[in-house]
DNA sequence: TTAGCATGTCATCTC
DNA sequence: CTGAGATGACATGCT
């Protein structure tokens, strides 16, 4: 833990020190405005569990700006034990508070979870700027230990110092002394539990009864107007009176699982977060991978050269999710600072609520639900570990199932050259076991018809396409005048024909492997040369692997029989029995004409069976030409597919990381807003309810209430009149 | 010599 | 029923 810590804290350092350097300020109403109607049922979504919030003590900006200061996020508890005390787990309370509108209660959005270092994480990704470099980094990383350095520990950049210090500056006019105490312990990260009567069979501490009336400070409704303008909780313009019930309050008392504030074991041992830690490593080990090779360096250069490249884009933001659960135990939890700071006063309170009774408190009343999210009740057990691991992990194995062309595919969008898309493509490997792509080898330069054929198929080169076409094609010319005599036998002539007939337009087409997006599909390049050709027109033209062949046969052996020797066996056998015209006409005949030329001629049953023959083996020839040509195009037409998806998934990926950022944005400003409001509630007495205590609610009417801790929902719909207070939004 | 590939051929099925 | 096409399986030849 204390190594995450310390990644944490020196993450938040860095990133804060950045932020003052270059005085980014937020505005809070633009981006709310402009952001909200998504914005709750965004938070109110699924994911709200990984994200991380983050209070962040925004008393000095009410202008609606935020300005983050760099200390302000900075906690000692940052280098406390994790956090042990957790509140009784208000959002498990808030879910049984039906009728909770704002309620006010202690410790929900408590100001402590400010302090904690491990918010830099979700500083970083929700303020970080993108351009944030390396350079920038290690500047505010030597700054920052220069100040170690100086004898600054990091409690100087404890957020309840400085906050002291503004305190003094800008004290609050309704705080009276026992006020300003009591907001100075609970700053201080003093548990106030342990100040506070506690519950001794459940070891929960009884919140103290307080009656919000009129005196509420005028703050608080600044407050709750400004998050009324910028969170919509409905309708109602004025919110219940929050009003304590003391029924509710004592029955607080009652030990409740129910309530997700099942006793817990103190601090538990220390052993078993071993495990936990080194898997936090790893987690940590990937968000770096993912964020030095995504975010600050986004273009696949450094994917390529670097790690694995596949996750990296996939699970950056699933990494960096994890953090916020981590987060949330110290950030939301007064307890947890107060133990790091004054271990004495860890309490037999310490809860140790289960995820699922957190997620049960993640209901849409339940405003503290909303900004905490439901790990603010956990503690840094085990338990609470188990439950949060498994998400991240197994975001991470699911997400690890984007396969490599996702990153290949936007790394073409980024501009990656073809070459090393290719080449990084091919290090990644292809399922399909298809090398479209691949080089083909080179034609026989012998083979005209192999050459064409080849090209069709495998997509040679567009040069050894032409070259040799052009080759085979003036070798069967040659042929067929140097030979005339082949034409009297009339043959099939397969080679012609797709020389012919082929209609592979641009074989520069097969250029842009290894997609193959220029294959033309073209079916026709066995069709047989025009049936026009008469019987004495027939060409000697043979096939272009016997025309190439008979070319170099023929300038040195022109001798019929060494060409009938390479000629196709159904040549042969039309010369040998006398078939009076070519295969060409007997296979591309219409059955009609076929029929008219056999009537025509008298021909012996053996010369009829063997053109018959003949006709069928050559159809089927070409059919099967088709149909390996059908073949590879629907592979070609399904990898394209599968190029069109893949790109399509790096997209939405690519936007889901985005909408994580947006979201984790929005909900720290949320929460920021909450915590603001909070701070600025006084009670009668002008005293500030301990965040301990009470929290805020707010319903589906719009209603906000403070409401105290510990009371359940159910207590909340008997004595709902009690407990609310209707607050101006 | 062998593997891989392109092509031809056959059998079978479908229309 | 026949012819044509489609296709799987196998054979053949080439590199």
């Amino acid at each position: 833990m204390l190594y995450l810590k310390k990644y944490f804290t020196e993450g938040l350092i860095q990133f804060t020190i950045l932020l003052s350097l270059i005085g980014v300020r937020v505005d809070v109403d633009t981006y709310l405005s402009n952001q909200l109607p998504p914005l709750r049922e965004i938070i109110l979504g699924p994911s709200s569990a990984y994200t991380q919030t983050q209070f962040h003590n925004l008393r000095n900006t009410l202008d609606g700006y935020v300005h983050r200061d760099s200390e302000t996020v900075v906690s000692t508890s940052s280098q406390s034990t994790p956090s042990i005390t957790l509140d009784n787990g208000a959002g498990l309370e808030d879910v049984n508070h039906p009728n909770a509108t704002l309620a006010m209660r202690g410790g929900g959005g408590a100001p402590e979870s400010t302090y904690n270092l491990n918010t830099a994480d979700s500083s970083l990704g929700a303020v970080a700027p993108e351009d944030l470099n390396k350079p920038d980094i290690d500047l505010i990383d030597i700054l920052w230990r220069q100040d170690i350095d100086l004898g600054a520990g990091r409690e100087v950049f404890n957020y309840s110092n400085r906050q002291k210090e503004s305190e003094e500056e800008k004290p609050s006019p309704c705080e009276n002394k026992e006020g300003n105490e009591e907001q100075e312990s609970w700053r201080n990260g003093v548990n106030l539990q342990a100040a506070q009567p506690v519950d001794g069979e459940t070891g929960e501490s009884i919140p103290e009864q307080v009656s919000i009336g009129s005196q509420t400070s005028l703050s608080l409704q600044e407050c709750l107007r400004l998050l009324e303008a910028t969170f919509p909780f409905g309708e109602e313009s004025e919110f219940p009176a929050p009003v304590v019930n003391p029924e509710i309050v004592s029955n607080e008392e009652v030990p409740s699982t129910s309530q997700g504030l099942p006793l817990a074991p103190q601090l538990p041992p220390e052993e078993p977060q071993l495990d936990l830690e080194q898997q936090w490593q790893d987690i940590m080990a990937i968000m770096e991978l993912q964020v030095c090779s995504l975010f600050e360096t986004y273009p696949f250069f450094e994917l390529s050269t670097g790690s694995t490249p596949v996750n990296q884009d996939v699970s950056l933001h699933q990494a960096s999710l994890p953090s916020c659960s981590q987060d949330f135990p110290q950030m939301f939890s007064p307890q947890l600072g107060s133990i790091t700071i004054t271990p004495r006063t860890v309490t037999p309170r310490v809860s140790s609520s289960n995820s699922s009774n957190i997620n049960s408190t993640f209901g849409a009343t339940n405003l503290t639900g909303i900004f905490l999210p439901p790990l603010i009740n956990s503690s840094s057990t085990n338990i609470t570990s188990t439950t949060i691991l498994p998400d991240p992990f197994g975001t991470l194995l699911e997400e690890s199932m984007l396969d490599e062309i996702s990153l290949l595919d936007l790394a073409m969008e980024e501009g990656f050259s073809q070459a090393q898309a290719s080449q990084l493509e091919d290090e990644l490997d292809s399922d399909s076991g298809l090398s479209l792509d691949s080089s083909h080898s080179p034609a026989s330069p012998s083979s005209s018809e192999t050459s064409c054929s080849s090209a069709a198929s495998s997509s040679s080169t567009s040069a050894t396409f032409s070259e040799e076409g052009a080759v085979g094609y003036s070798t069967d010319s040659e042929v067929a005048t140097a030979e005339p005599e082949e034409g009297a036998v009339g043959g099939y002539q397969p080679g012609f024909s797709k020389l012919c007939r082929m209609s592979y337009q641009d074989p520069s087409q097969f250029h842009g492997l290894p997609q193959l997006d220029g294959v033309n599909h073209n079916h026709t390049y066995n069709l047989p040369l025009s049936s026009a050709f008469s019987e004495h027109q027939d060409l000697p033209i043979s096939t272009g692997k016997k025309t190439v062949r008979d070319k170099s046969h023929s300038k040195l052996q022109p001798h019929p029989d060494l060409l009938d020797k390479h000629a196709s066996r159904d040549e042969r056998r039309a010369r040998a029995m006398k078939i009076p015209f070519s295969n060409e006409k007997i296979i591309n005949l219409p059955v009609e004409e076929f029929n008219e030329l056999l009537a025509k001629h008298h021909l012996s049953e053996a010369q009829l069976a063997l053109i018959r023959d003949i006709r069928r083996r050559g159809k089927n020839k070409m059919a099967a030409q088709n149909c390996r040509k059908r073949k590879l195009d629907t592979i070609i037409n399904l990898e394209q597919g599968v190029q069109d998806l893949r790109r399509d998934k790096a997209r939405l990926l690519k936007e889901k990381m985005e909408f994580i950022r947006s979201l984790r944005q929005m909900k720290q400003k949320m929460q920021s807003l909450y915590q603001e409001v909070f701070t600025q509630l006084r009670d009668e007495e002008g005293r500030p309810y301990p965040p301990s205590e009470y929290s805020l609610q707010y319903g589906a009417d719009g209603s906000v209430l403070i409401m105290p801790r510990g009371v359940t929902t159910a207590e909340q719909s008997r004595k709902p009149e009690k407990k609310q207070k209707d607050k101006k939004k």
